[in-house]
DNA sequence: TGATAAGATGAGTCAAACTCATCTATTTTT
DNA sequence: AAAAATAGATGAGTTTGACTCATCTTATCA
């Protein structure tokens, strides 16, 4: 290159803050080292940039389009840097506001812990799934989903407090809290396979629904009855003593947590954001 | 900068041309330093740009968004030096068909031994004014143009082929040419001021016109007449004895040749060649 | 009129950028 | 199947151009 992408970043600079002063302090240079750079420019160009009024600088009709062009330029391929910077040192899951609450969130330091260079936002609600560098898991029907894709496959069980007793399910009515989604496309949480599975029928059990496993969940923790809910959800608290298990049989679903396009993320990052999921969902 | 440019320039060229190898050809350096160049931006961003499969390189998606931007500002920037660099070596003078060939084009070695760095291009015709660094020299109504435009007030007179003798004014009939402009809003040449000043009449002239003075001037030197023209435009022709005068008296008329918004022409190479025009047209 | 401030200029310094030598992995040739 | 060729990676050594410092010029301000 004939003219040095410095001198132009000078010149840029220069001719955006309107002195060489300015210039140098935005760049960390001296202003003679701006000075340098422009006279360099303006003998390789054979074009005068500035107009020199003794104690200040203006630009030529050259120069302003030259600034025009290196401002606009530079602005471009600064903005793409921002953003790889930003692709370099944040990772960013979506998630439902379950798995957030009860999976991810209580897993986010040991992913901080064995990667101190980056820095994980964890998202859920609404997410523009489009923006860049944002990894959605989602819930969803492994019979529609591309298996490679697949992170967990879903199965359920009964959970209550850690002080519940066990239900006697023969006698009097047991509470249990399950869910509906919204989402009607998704396949429902598989009660009556459970109940078939387990020898038990719907009589002497009151059902209540939230949209959100979230909610149940609490409600059990609270003590309030039961919760028929997905195993990756809880097997934290289960760890943790904050709900128990009663030697019940858990049962398959056709529900799951996938990343849409999985193979698709390639970066470094997101290569060891999906190496964490995979370990925070999978035990 | 955190990130050099010249790794920019680098990445740059090497996602464009799919290999470290062209990328170094390309800018005169060899592979390794591309190599270099690459692994530090990647690490300065932490993030991968290229797959390395080997013997053969492909943008990461990351390095496709980066290249993306890189390619698009430094096209950006490297076009605005383009036009940088022609404004710095090329100097572009538009006038009118008989200014150019009689006067400017005659002068053209002039300028260019005083400027060996510079070419200079003369056009005529429907010459695009709005065209960068494209200098128009335009007749006009010296009381409608900006005084300060003037490059110079036109004067008239006759003129004859050097073999020619001295018409007799009185006896037989004399041929004149002179000119009749296609643009009306042009003040006439000044011929009724001109017979007037030298106490002449129209009686045994014979008028014949032309809507560019050049072609009457031809016709003179060819010996077909006389013409009645300005004397810009004939100087280097007296000068070089293929016309001459014969002892009337020239007028001024409301012609000149002016510059539009000479004031705005304010480069080094603008200067010269106003300089080299003021020189040319005024002796 | 002296003080300050912005830029120009020239010489010297230092680190970024480049090359060279060597190595690895893959593809092509014989 | 071995040998040659090719593309890139890696590390150490070298060079050059980008930067600073000292000094000078010119204009503005008190």
């Amino acid at each position: 290159m004939q003219v040095s992408l410095q001198a132009l970043k000078a010149f840029e600079s220069a001719a955006r803050r309107g002195s060489f002063k300015l210039a140098a302090e935005e760049l960390s240079l001296t202003p003679t080292a701006i000075s340098h750079h422009i006279s360099n420019l303006e003998s390789r160009l054979n074009v005068d940039l500035f107009y020199r009024q003794a104690r200040r600088i203006t630009l030529t009709e050259a120069g302003a389009k030259l600034a025009k062009a290196t401002s606009d330029g530079f602005r471009m391929i600064e903005s793409a840097l921002e953003e790889m910077r930003m692709a370099g040192k944040v990772v960013r899951v979506a998630s439902t506001s379950s798995l957030a609450a009860l999976v991810l969130i209580p897993a986010q330091h040991e992913f901080s812990q064995n990667h101190p260079e980056l820095s994980m936002e964890i998202t859920t609600g609404e997410a523009l799934e489009s923006q860049s560098y944002l990894m959605p898991v989602r819930l969803g029907d492994s019979r529609a989903v591309a298996p490679s894709d697949i992170i967990r496959a879903e199965s359920f069980d009964v959970f209550g407090a850690h002080s519940m007793k066990p239900p006697v399910w023969s006698t009097e009515p047991v509470t249990i809290f399950t869910t509906k989604w919204k989402n009607r496309a998704l396949p429902e949480p598989p009660l009556d396979a459970w109940l078939a599975a387990n020898g038990l029928d719907t009589s002497n059990i009151v059902l209540k629904t939230f949209d959100q496993e979230l909610f149940g969940i609490q409600q059990a923790m609270a003590g309030n009855g039961f919760v028929f809910c997905s195993t990756t959800l809880t097997q934290g608290l289960l760890k943790a003593d904050l709900l128990q298990q009663f030697g019940t049989q858990p049962v398959a679903s056709d529900l799951c947590y996938y990343v849409p396009n999985k193979h698709s993320y390639d970066t470094r990052n997101a290569h060891a954001l999906l190496c964490w999921l995979d370990n925070v969902l999978n035990q």
